[in-house]
RNA sequence: GCGGGUGUGGCGGAAUGGUAGACGCCGGGGACUUAAAAUCCCCUGAUCCUUGAUCGUGCGGGUUCGAGUCCCGCCACCCGCACCA
């Protein structure tokens, strides 16, 4: 009466116009029913869904679908984070404008989207390149300015002197530019910031609350915020200055043999007439802007003339200009002590300057020799006068209680995060609604003239911002006095794009970002699932934004997110031919227990599983996937075997595994026999407690040991005999798979029941079939499994130990020692020890 | 350099301090078939003196009747670092 097998490449389309069809995923935010905000980070329109995409939006979807089933009403919405480098990277490479590049992509992803058949509604779906969403953008982005989060200063960017163009971080390979191979400097600009430090204690305090984050992202995100109580305080310059220093250290004061500022510190400029000082503050210009690339930098410094004068003792102290003091970090000059910090260790050693410990494990180690690196750890303080046989709190404490009462110093608290750096020197983004204007200075742009608008006759035949270079699009008149004007050329950087797009997804009026009434119903997103490489930046800017935008009284929301997920990567393993070139997973076959090229039979190398990529060319594209095996084997892979948190290797044995099962469901569902009588109260047990476990399961996002429990139950049903309970089983499993594969869901669902499976209810459990009669103890000797017996659930403590003992093979082990004690744990084991 | 994470069979991984290896993949053996595919059944951590025993969760210590799990110290690998998204 029906095939036997699951035809995919005809029920996969048909359930998803039957989907569309009815608005089965449209949300509603007039329902009555408890909301659920499901949200998976936007995808950027890079041209195809790959494999990360599908790991991420399958786990999205199951939730989203599993609480539709929990009776919730459900808000799963995609968009499109839809500006950013790649677009003018293929605008300058193929000569498209980056706007069609990436509309052609949003089409050609969204069609992907919908052949794995996810559950979205596709009403709210927008791009965040579109005018109406970047207009209302621009207009929160001048509510910020009105209220003084928004600023402009001076700020360094890397520097192509060739192409004569700002880089990215990302453009910047070993110091050099990507396309001209000069070596990068770095050059001071004007620029846009956003006053996110003003909100570092709130975003701090806030990660308290986040009760489902995981620890190690709130851990991140502490640590970036960098929160740090220390002691300002000022040296007395020998040619008459002040010389203000920030340290985390005070304890170590005594340790303190030189100081050091950084190269663009006022008092460096102020010796820069001296040619040498010039040609070194020149030669700190070399380099990146990263962390990465100033922490790995060689530790350089020029001897200045000047001395520090040491607050406690006097003692005159050299001072440096050195590359790695940052002027955005503290006060931009540093006291160093050589003997408690590495970056100081190094440089007294470079520099020839004295090294004295002044912080000691114990009393007995004090005057030990230093070894060859800073002994940063806690410890009592020697060497240090009135300090010593403090601990380095207590000695914290009295050093900046001298220095406030001395009025030379005060304790303060320095925050790591620095204030975001908004602009960017590029088309593809928000354009900054600014205008500059010679009388009236920076004028915002009235709100009645939102969008500014991108112009589309671009050119991308010069490096450099096209905006900069456009003929008309940057001459304006003053929005105030009608003189002759400028606009802002730069753009936004696309974070900001995303860090208000989930509140446009759950309202979206015309005239405003979003009604606060419609934004009350549905945020926070109850879950957020994305990438752990945004652990810090977009889910902190998400956070600042959302905090600052209920700061101006936009709505009450504080933070956006009530639980996160971060989810791990795609990898796959990678082949190469002996002159280290890599080939792709289609170029190669197993021959017997090698790899070969399949073209020539060459010997391939296997090598190491790596996150897909590229270059490494061990990308599987998951339509060539879809088209062979159907959405739900891929889905039922995505969440099978690895930890949604862990890497997931590709492999096509695994996809065939998948398949496989794919159609033992197919039969199973096949079997309910309506005929069928009689109770088998081992399955029917085992049905209930999956019932249980998979909810669970599901709702922790283990979607692998749920998955594991399906194959359980699917393995016992398939052995049981017909009965009214195996029938019970298996519209069970039917229930159960339904968010994770859908179609073959609906496709068994519609033989036996009418109406579809995604709107029916998730199976009911009854308690009492949960619990099990009878339990398998473990009889330990010593801690060592000698024995295990089959007893009643609930025997007693007396009853078990009494059955241990009587074991032959625990009597063999105890061979006559005598029992000095017996542990029994009732429903688990006994364990004798003698 | 700084910050974060991970480590269990051939592979992905299970395991409230209580029987290590659930479940899947690979591999081996068998059934069915003219044959193949599909399907079904069985086996599958290592070693040995194989009715059984010993060893075994990156390495070295510790706590405990009992440690993959808790504590201390290492090692290896991976990720992030503010203009990639």
């Amino acid at each position: 009466m029906t095939d036997n097998r699951f035809d995919p490449s005809s029920a996969d389309g048909r359930w998803q116009r039957a989907w569309d069809e009815a608005g089965t995923f449209t949300a509603d935010s007039n329902s009555d029913k408890p909301k659920s905000y499901v949200l998976e980070m936007f995808p950027y329109p890079s041209g195809r869904i790959h494999m990360g995409h599908v790991r991420n939006y399958t786990m999205g979807d199951v939730l989203a679908r599993y609480k539709k089933m929990r009776g919730h009403e459900v808000l799963h919405p995609m968009g499109w984070d839809a500006f950013g480098m790649p677009a003018e990277n293929a605008a300058m490479e193929k000569k498209v404008h980056p706007g069609s590049w990436t509309r052609s992509n949003i089409e050609a992803m969204k069609a992907q989207l919908k052949r794995i058949g996810f559950a979205l509604d596709w009403t709210r779906e927008f791009a965040t390149c579109d005018p109406e969403y970047y207009g209302h953008e621009q207009a929160l982005f001048l509510d910020m300015y009105e209220a003084g989060m928004v600023y402009r200063r001076s700020s360094e960017v890397n520097w192509d002197p060739v192409d004569m163009t700002v880089l990215a971080n990302e453009q910047v390979i070993d110091g050099k530019g990507w396309r001209s191979g000069a070596e990068v400097e770095k050059r001071k600009l004007d620029q846009w910031f956003l006053k996110i430090t003003d909100f570092a204690e709130d975003l701090l305090d806030g990660l308290g609350e986040l009760d489902h984050w995981p620890e190690k992202v709130k851990l991140m995100q502490e640590n970036w915020i960098g929160k740090s109580q220390g002691l300002e305080f000022s040296f007395e310059l020998s040619n008459g200055e002040k010389l203000p220093v920030y340290t985390t250290r005070p304890d170590t004061i005594f340790g303190a043999s030189f100081c050091a500022i950084a190269a663009d510190h006022p008092i460096s400029q102020g010796l820069a007439d001296d040619p040498a000082v010039a040609a070194f503050i020149e030669e700190c210009k070399r380099g990146g802007t990263t962390a990465a690339a100033l922490e790995t930098a060689e530790k350089l410094g020029y001897r200045t003339d000047i001395t520090a004068k040491h607050p406690f003792t006097g003692e005159p102290l050299p001072v440096f200009i050195a590359n790695f003091v940052l002027m955005d970090y503290g006060t931009g000059a540093v006291m160093g002590v050589p003997g408690h910090d590495q970056r100081d260790f190094e440089f007294a050693t470079k520099y020839d300057l004295p090294i004295q410990r002044v912080v000691a494990k114990d009393l007995e180690s004090a005057d030990a020799p230093m070894g060859d690196e800073a002994e940063p750890g806690d410890g009592v303080i020697i060497h240090s006068d009135f300090l010593n046989g403090l601990s380095v709190e207590h000695a914290k404490a009295d050093v900046i209680n001298r220095a406030e009462d001395g009025g030379w110093g005060e304790g303060t608290t320095v925050w790591r995060l620095r204030d975001w750096g908004v602009s960017r020197q590029r088309y593809w983004g928000t354009p900054i609604p600014f205008i500059h204007c010679e009388t009236c200075g920076i004028v915002p742009v009235p709100k009645d003239q939102l969008p500014v608008k991108l112009p589309e006759d671009v050119d991308f035949e010069t490096p450099g911002n096209p905006l900069e270079r456009h003929p008309t699009w940057k001459h304006v008149d003053c929005p105030t006095c009608g003189g002759k004007a400028r606009r802002e050329t730069d753009t936004l950087d696309t974070f900001t794009n995303s860090s208000w797009y989930f509140l446009r997804f759950a309202s979206q009026p015309e005239d405003k970002p979003f009604d606060p009434e419609e934004i009350a119903k549905w945020m926070p997103v109850e879950h957020y699932i994305g990438g752990i490489e945004h652990a810090i930046l977009h889910l902190l800017y998400a956070r600042f934004w959302t905090r600052a935008l209920a700061r101006l009284g936009k709505f009450e929301v504080k933070e956006p997110f009530a639980s996160l997920f971060t989810q791990g990567m795609v990898t796959h393993e990678t082949y190469s031919l002996g002159d280290g070139s890599w080939l792709s997973p289609d170029e190669v076959r197993k021959d017997g227990a090698d790899w070969i090229r399949i073209e020539d039979g060459a010997p391939v190398t296997a090598g190491r599983v790596v996150k897909m990529s590229k270059s490494k060319k061990n990308v599987v594209d998951p339509d060539n996937i879809i088209e062979k095996y159907g959405a739900d084997s891929v889905r039922w892979f995505m969440l099978s075997d690895s930890p949604p948190e862990r890497d997931l290797p590709w492999s096509e044995a695994g996809i065939e595994g998948c398949w496989r099962f794919v159609q033992r469901l197919w039969r199973l569902f096949d079997q309910i026999d309506q005929t069928a009588t009689g109770e088998d109260k081992a399955l029917a047990r085992k049905a209930h407690q999956a019932i249980v476990a998979v909810a669970e399961d599901i709702e922790a996002l283990s979607f692998n040991k749920a998955v594991a429990r399906i194959y359980e139950l699917t393995g016992a049903a398939e052995k049981a005999k017909p009965s009214e309970s195996r029938n019970f089983a298996i519209r069970t499993i039917l229930h159960l798979i339904a968010p994770m594969m859908p179609h073959l869901a609906e496709e068994a669902h519609a033989r036996m029941a009418s109406g579809l499976i995604a709107d029916a209810h998730w199976p009911e459990h009854d308690e009492a079939m949960l619990v099990e009669d009878e339990v398998t103890i473990a009889v330990q000797h010593k801690g060592k499994l000698r024995d295990t017996l089959t007893v009643p659930k609930g025997a007693s403590k007396e009853d078990l130990e009494a059955l241990a003992l009587a074991s032959e093979k625990v009597q063999r082990s105890i061979d006559g020692a005598e029992i000095r004690k017996v542990i029994v744990v009732p429903d688990r084991l006994v364990n004798i020890v003698t």
